[in-house]
DNA sequence: AATACGTGGTG
DNA sequence: TCACCAAGTAT
């Protein structure tokens, strides 16, 4: 390693000294690295997810599951309905998997890269971070703050994800061999904070002497991205039925399957939409629909235009399938995913539940 | 390699 | 308002 490169990560770490983010499950530069398990879920949370989004689900997680046998022993529902709301539900469903293979295995993480990366839902980025923060091991670390630190860094031109096998081996020549979790953790703060998408803040920033991007005067410009895809609209139907069980207001709740959109995750009963690239899918039951409205909601690669059919009659219909009748008076603790839990807001509003 | 997979914050 | 985008992974 030549002078200049170990004065990036010299910089960059003596800058991390003294502006590193306060983050609950980080320890502050310089202390004996946190607990694996604290560090591995903080990066699944984070994975395509904001730190602001991220910290009201890593605290009940840590109060739930103080530890990664306990998260292993928890009851499927309990997880995901834990981690409605915060999206990419597949997730959620390997972070089960990863800690029931761990637990399994005496309730220690492997330490090592290589074995990290055959857990499941840590990838290329977590089993780097993991064994890079939580082990001291040398891994090169690199997510989206990364790719636009040193694209703008190097001045690579060559557009995203194609740039993708330049940026690691550029991150690779500036990662130290010492403190390469600090190092990939002030990379982070560096992106999110000073190199950011739009405005970087060049006059903080303490790798501005030493970037190609500052120096061709537009450093915004880069990282250079492919054009994406428009998103279609999908149209379905949800259903909202009510019926008073025991004296009490309850709605027919469904599991989601395993896998695809939502998978795993409770919800209304719908005409399957999820499926179908137009909607206009099947009616769940013959019976005096109400039309309630609709519903917009945006997914990662598609919209959904969403109506809402409620029947609220004394009789429910017969043929109902699998499903649970769940009280409404607990809804918010059923773990509706985002758009069913907007969808249960419009039909107790019109029915006058609830505001 | 390309696509599926959520959500809320931000400018 | 709305397009962009975030500590990516699985297939």
């Amino acid at each position: 390693m030549d002078a200049s490169r170990e004065t990036t990560a010299e910089r960059l770490l003596d800058w991390y000294d003294a502006h590193a983010r306060t983050l609950p499950w980080r320890a502050p530069p310089g202390t004996p690295a946190p607990d694996p398990y604290r560090v591995w879920l903080s990066e699944v949370m984070l994975q395509q997810t904001t730190v602001a989004a991220v910290k009201e689900y890593f605290a009940k997680f840590t109060r739930l599951w103080p530890s990664v046998s306990d998260l292993a022993a928890a009851r499927d529902e309990e997880v995901m309905a834990a981690w409605a709301g915060l999206g990419y539900y597949a997730r959620a469903r390997n972070l089960l998997a990863c800690a029931r293979e761990v637990a399994a295995r005496g309730g220690a993480f492997p330490e090592t890269e290589v074995e990290l990366r055959t857990l499941p839902g840590l990838g290329p980025y977590t089993a780097a971070a993991v064994a890079a923060i939580a082990f001291g091991a040398r891994a090169v670390v690199v997510d989206a703050n990364v790719e636009r630190v040193v694209s703008r860094l190097f001045a690579i031109e060559t557009a995203l994800p194609a740039s993708r096998p330049e940026i690691r081996e550029r991150t690779d020549d500036i990662t130290p061999q010492a403190r390469a979790g600090d190092f990939a953790q002030a990379m982070m703060d560096l992106g999110s904070g000073i190199c950011t998408v739009r405005e970087p803040k060049c006059l903080l920033c303490p790798l501005s002497e030493m970037c190609a991007a500052r120096a061709s005067g537009d450093p915004a410009r880069l990282p250079v991205k492919a054009p994406k895809k428009a998103k279609p609209t999908r149209t379905g139907r949800a259903f909202w039925i009510e019926a008073r069980i025991a004296g009490e207001d309850h709605v027919w709740l469904v599991r989601r399957a395993g896998k695809g959109m939502l998978g795993g995750m409770r919800a209304l009963p719908d005409d399957g939409w999820a499926a179908r690239q137009d909607g206009h899918g099947e009616d769940l039951a013959e019976g005096p629909w109400e039309p309630a409205g609709r519903v917009s909601h945006v997914f990662s690669h598609f919209a959904l235009d969403l109506r809402l059919a409620i029947h609220a009659g004394a009789s429910p219909p017969e043929d109902l399938g699998e499903g649970e009748w769940w009280p409404l008076e607990k809804l918010d603790e059923a773990g509706l995913p985002t758009l069913f839990a907007k969808a249960a807001r419009l039909a107790l509003a019109h029915t006058g539940e609830d505001a």
